[in-house]
DNA sequence: AGTTAATAACTGACCAGTCAGTTATTAACT
DNA sequence: AGTTAATAACTGACTGGTCAGTTATTAACT
């Protein structure tokens, strides 16, 4: 009776995150109610009962797969907050140019995407998102906005809106890829949308600048 | 045995519209997969049984829904599509009230946000939300801006990029209220944002017009 | 009386979660 | 070094509840 090779290798140490990662892959193709754990156990190379051997419930999977996406972002965050000052331009560009990056080579935007539809189900997972990444993002811009304005380079205004207005236009460009790209819709050029918008936000549509 | 009141009423013209009046509410508040046609029926005051007389399928009822909602906003986007040219920055004022004050009265953003969550199930509805609306409201806005260019208004940079500026605060604002604002966030004021947008988007951000 | 809108009890598929049993791996003892 | 006992990772068939959709029956209207 030769063993051949095994029918599984216990692998403790490697299960959590490899569940996690065919997680986020169902749970981005098909949505939270959708996204069988049977495909996810597949997927993960393991049985479902597997799963339960690490987590809890199919929601809490989900909180894992949130978790995960959210922490490499909030240093990115922080990073972004404590940038050096500079002239409110230059700032402002590189700002775009590298959440634009992010934006394109991460699951950023397809678990954003997840919170937003399952807020509702998820209430928590909407407030982290928010408490932890949305809301320091949008803080972290609105600071520079305002020193800005307090050097006297940026017109008044509320700092917050102005941030928003910043990144309003990334994030429905990611929708807009997500959402309608795939049933035939013209896609926008993502880094392109944003220096248009930078230079627009910066300098206004107007070639003549007479006050109305 | 004195009959007394009716244990219910034969009403099929009025049928459809209760129930897709109901659907719609259950829907915004649960989302698709969690909206259960037992509360649907109930709310429509009708059994379930009696859904299936007017819908062939949960899914029918989820099509005439968003049917319903888009209809008479198309005419909206039609009439914008119409208005007279005249000076840009007092049309693209009126463009911005205008859809400020529709996205704030209608079921509009409860739909838009349900179509987004559900598009991977429901292809063919983000092709109508798409075809019929999104991409008739951003076309026409973007006709806008063609015109305000060749008559030397505006700057040059593409007009359909240029839409999505102007569009995108409105949106995030809207999913931030339906997500953000009920774990606690800071709500926008959505008027007020699309004004100091708008005249953001005119004259710029900076006070001294220098170009770089 | 005949027609049909409407009901309410019913069915069957689906799927998250369970658990009794199986197999890989390690430890203990020759 | 080889054998065996003990442990813990892992499996997969099973279950219980839920819910979209069906149907036998009733009651409203013509």
């Amino acid at each position: 009776m030769e063993p051949g090779p095994p029918k599984f290798r216990r692998r403790k140490a490697d299960r959590p995150t490899e569940i996690v990662e065919a997680a986020l892959a169902v749970f981005a193709e098909k949505g939270f109610a959708a996204a069988k754990l049977d495909e996810i156990a597949r997927r993960a190379g393991v049985s479902k009962g597997a799963l339960y051997l690490y987590f809890e419930t199919k929601e809490d999977i989900f909180r894992a797969v949130v978790g995960q996406v959210i922490a490499p972002n909030m240093t990115a965050v922080k990073a972004m907050a404590a940038a050096h000052p500079g002239p409110f331009p230059d700032l402002i560009r590189g700002v775009a140019v590298a959440v634009a990056h992010v934006a394109q080579t991460s699951p950023l935007s397809a678990v954003a995407k997840m919170v937003l539809g399952e807020a509702r189900n998820f209430p928590e997972l909407a407030r982290v998102w928010h408490d932890d990444l949305v809301s320091q993002a949008l803080g972290a811009i609105a600071g520079a906005v305002e020193a800005a304005q307090a050097r006297g380079e940026v017109k008044p205004g509320d700092p917050r809106t102005y941030a928003l207005q910043f990144i309003a236009p990334l994030l429905v460009g990611l929708m807009w890829r997500e959402t309608f790209v795939p049933v035939g819709a013209e896609p926008f050029d993502l880094p392109k949308l944003m220096s248009q918008h930078v230079e627009t936000l910066l300098h206004g549509l107007l070639v003549t600048e007479t006050r109305s």
